[in-house]
DNA sequence: TTATTTTCGTAACGATCGTTACGAAAATAA
DNA sequence: TTATTTTCGTAACGATCGTTACGAAAATAA
């Protein structure tokens, strides 16, 4: 066989995956659409308290669907989750965007308390709650989603680090403690968002939280 | 039956529970020890992930013997976050004990830091992970949580008005959310601490948080 | 049409859940 | 000793857990 028909097969292939061009009895439902009431049910629930019969409710989809279109509940889980927390490379780009890292942190802060108390989601954070505590189980999930918490934090870093050399920060501004800080701010504003907190006090809390950051040296801002 | 004897009957009745008079068959394990041992359990796996047999092993008494001497798993859990959380009363005491409310929250962030990360104990805090999501079934366990975290605020609350009264802070001191920022800020240490940051970065966390504290007003401490 | 492919729903799998019935065991009371 | 009281351990309860076997149904391909 040539390159050439080997790779033409694999567009075709690629083509067939992508627009419903395949044999067979097509699914009948949104695989899109079902993972997002799938999200919204371990978001409300957690990981291990929502089980398979409260998913196959919410989905309306019966559980061999399920196993046959996500494989099984961890990889499920795994896929709301990472459905819920967006790309990394967005949550970057958008810290970019901000003049300062305390303009980004201080926007950041405010959307996660209107997200965390939203009319038609469940109250909190699905990444603080979903798999706060598990059974020996589950401690690859828990892990999945401590991992994510840690790139934030990271990523988070890096941009302290550049206000640093910007000059928008102190030289010694401890960047990674300042970076953990927020997420933990962010953590427990979800536990408060599920303590039945309203809106306006988390976006109080967060505020106050904001007097934390450190004052640009003199003649910046 | 005269008063002085049905008196005299009450106390002696509040003796014998004080006291092993009773007839029958005598417990085999110790009550408060084994509640120590469903209370570690707890605080590793959270409530509903931790099963009874879970407990059995970790206790060292069987299911029967549970359910004989604690009623059922609600009320083991209750009795257990119960005597994790310690008393109230005993809180606002350490609130009281110190000079000021920023010393007395300065060295409570550090404690949790120290408690988050011991040891002979599991990581985090009880409170902030074992019912972070819950099934329906177990909605009133959480709110019991949940009340706990606000006497804790309100406790904190009081302390902070009353350095505002005394000039240790500013009358524009938004006492409600700093408080609530505190509980925040510990509930958010205790998710780091489970996501494995070590002892002294987590104190370091506690220390930028406490950056956060409003300044005195000119002229007092 | 017939063959092939994929998904459908029903029905069930073994394992574990929280809880309890019950007779034996171990103490005191009479 | 015998009666009474309380706790013991075994064994099981119905309910639910996550998962899968399997034949019918619904599409395309030949």
């Amino acid at each position: 066989m040539r390159l050439s028909s080997s790779l033409l097969l694999i567009v075709m292939k690629q083509q067939a995956q992508k627009k419903a061009k395949k044999t067979g009895r097509p699914l009948s439902f949104n695989r899109d659409e079902v993972l997002k009431k799938a999200m919204l049910t371990f978001w409300r629930h957690g990981y291990e308290s929502t089980s398979i019969s409260d998913l196959t409710a919410a989905m309306g989809v019966t559980a061999p669907s399920i196993y046959s279109a996500f494989g099984d509940k961890k990889k499920l889980f795994l896929e709301a989750m990472r459905l819920y927390a967006g790309s990394l490379g967005d949550f970057e780009q958008s810290l970019n965007d901000a003049p300062t890292a305390r303009q980004a942190v201080s926007r950041l802060l405010m959307s996660v308390a209107e997200a965390f108390t939203g009319e038609d989601t469940p109250r909190g954070c699905l990444l603080a709650s979903a798999t706060a505590s598990v059974s020996d189980n589950a401690l690859d999930v828990q892990a999945a989603v401590s991992e994510v918490r840690r790139d934030i934090i990271d990523c988070l870093t890096k941009r302290i680090f550049q206000d640093i050399a910007d000059g928008h920060l102190p030289q010694n501004t401890q960047a990674g403690s300042l970076s953990a800080l927020v997420v933990a701010v962010i953590q427990g504003m979800s536990v408060l968002a599920r303590d039945g907190l309203e809106r306006e006090n988390l976006k109080a809390v967060a505020s106050v939280a904001m007097e934390a950051w450190p004052q640009p040296p003199r003649g910046y801002s």
